[in-house]
DNA sequence: TATGTTGTGGAGCAAACGCTCAACAAGTGG
DNA sequence: CCACTTGTTGAGCGTTTGCTCCACAACATA
């Protein structure tokens, strides 16, 4: 059943939409001081006034956009393949979602520096780690191998971001190292 | 000698100083987005004006400040021993400046989100990579565990500040994972 | 003491801020 | 057509922002 739905509920949805991505845009571009009222407007092309319809405050639209990236990329984390090549494709995907999607990386790094902040986004800190435990734990049975594996992958995100020169290689390889699978790379 | 300075300068130096820790702390608390001038002049216990006579402008007081936390860090990571505890030092001494130092590594980490942005600041990054390569080569000649060993820290910090629930057990048991050294903890 | 240098801080401006509101357009059901 | 709900918007309020300015205090040199 599809749902018959108010088609002005529909378009308001799809606003509600172009401001959650226009928001996750400011923020990976100037960070979370540049997120006001005007700045999100003006990148979604919405009048100002659109922004308060939606979202009762600044914070709130905030807090939407970072539960909606972190969404995104859970998902992607758990629809890898298992078995043999899971360890391949987290490195694949890894270096994938932070080559193309710097900006949402960088928007999700922001989110940890205001989730230590905030005691209403915590619980989204936490469904991070788990997500990352959960990818981790599918290359190794080892406990203290999967706390580096997650680790690892934090840092990777953090240094890729950053410093950005890893490849895939690289990454597999060090994954592969921490596993303990020291199979040689051609 | 004790070079003589005029008893003024001296006076404020000791404000530029107070003035930058004020930013730290105002940074570590509350965000980069929370750097007002009133905020760090508060802070400081200091009167507003006086932020602009030691700062061209706030841009300049924060990257002060994050080259500053910058160096303070290096020197730490620097002048760990060498040797046989050089593991368990550096497990240590990580472990350590997270914990009494919350406010101070989550500026740091603020450092890396602004350095992204920031060309002027992108060689504070360099730096610190290269710091903490060092201390990596330290414990390993592969050069495989010494990227992953980097990694590693680089995603302790983070998760030391978003989750905070690793000990120093935990952490060197990974290092010595990393590095091969299969020893088994007490 | 007189002169120059350095440090100090209150007042305040122009711009941007978060947010409210009242008027209006667009769609729905009778 | 009609009420009724929902979506949309420009004007603008009170506050805070980054930053300037200028009168003046503190100190150094002579």
């Amino acid at each position: 059943m599809p749902e018959r739905v108010d088609g002005r509920r529909r378009r308001g949805d799809r606003r509600r939409r172009t401001l959650l991505d226009a928001t996750l845009q400011v923020i990976g571009r100037d960070g979370l001081a540049a997120v006001t009222q005007r700045a999100v407007a003006a990148e979604a092309e919405l009048p100002p006034s659109a922004v308060y319809y939606y979202f009762p405050t600044l914070d709130d639209l905030v807090t939407a956009a970072l539960v909606d990236v972190n969404d995104r990329f859970l998902a992607e984390l758990a629809a890898l393949p298992d078995g043999d090549d899971a360890l391949r494709a987290i490195a694949v995907a890894t270096v994938e979602s932070t080559r193309g999607r710097r900006v949402e990386v960088l928007a999700e790094l922001e989110l940890w520096m205001l989730a230590t902040r905030r005691e209403t986004l915590r619980g989204e800190v936490d469904r991070w780690n788990a997500g990352l435990r959960d990818a981790a734990a599918r290359l190794t049975d080892d406990p203290c191998a999967i706390d580096a594996l997650v680790a690892v992958l934090n840092g990777y995100y953090w240094q890729a971001v950053t410093s950005s020169r890893f490849g895939v290689e690289q990454l597999e390889a060090i994954l592969r190292h921490v596993t303990g699978d020291r199979r040689t790379q051609d």
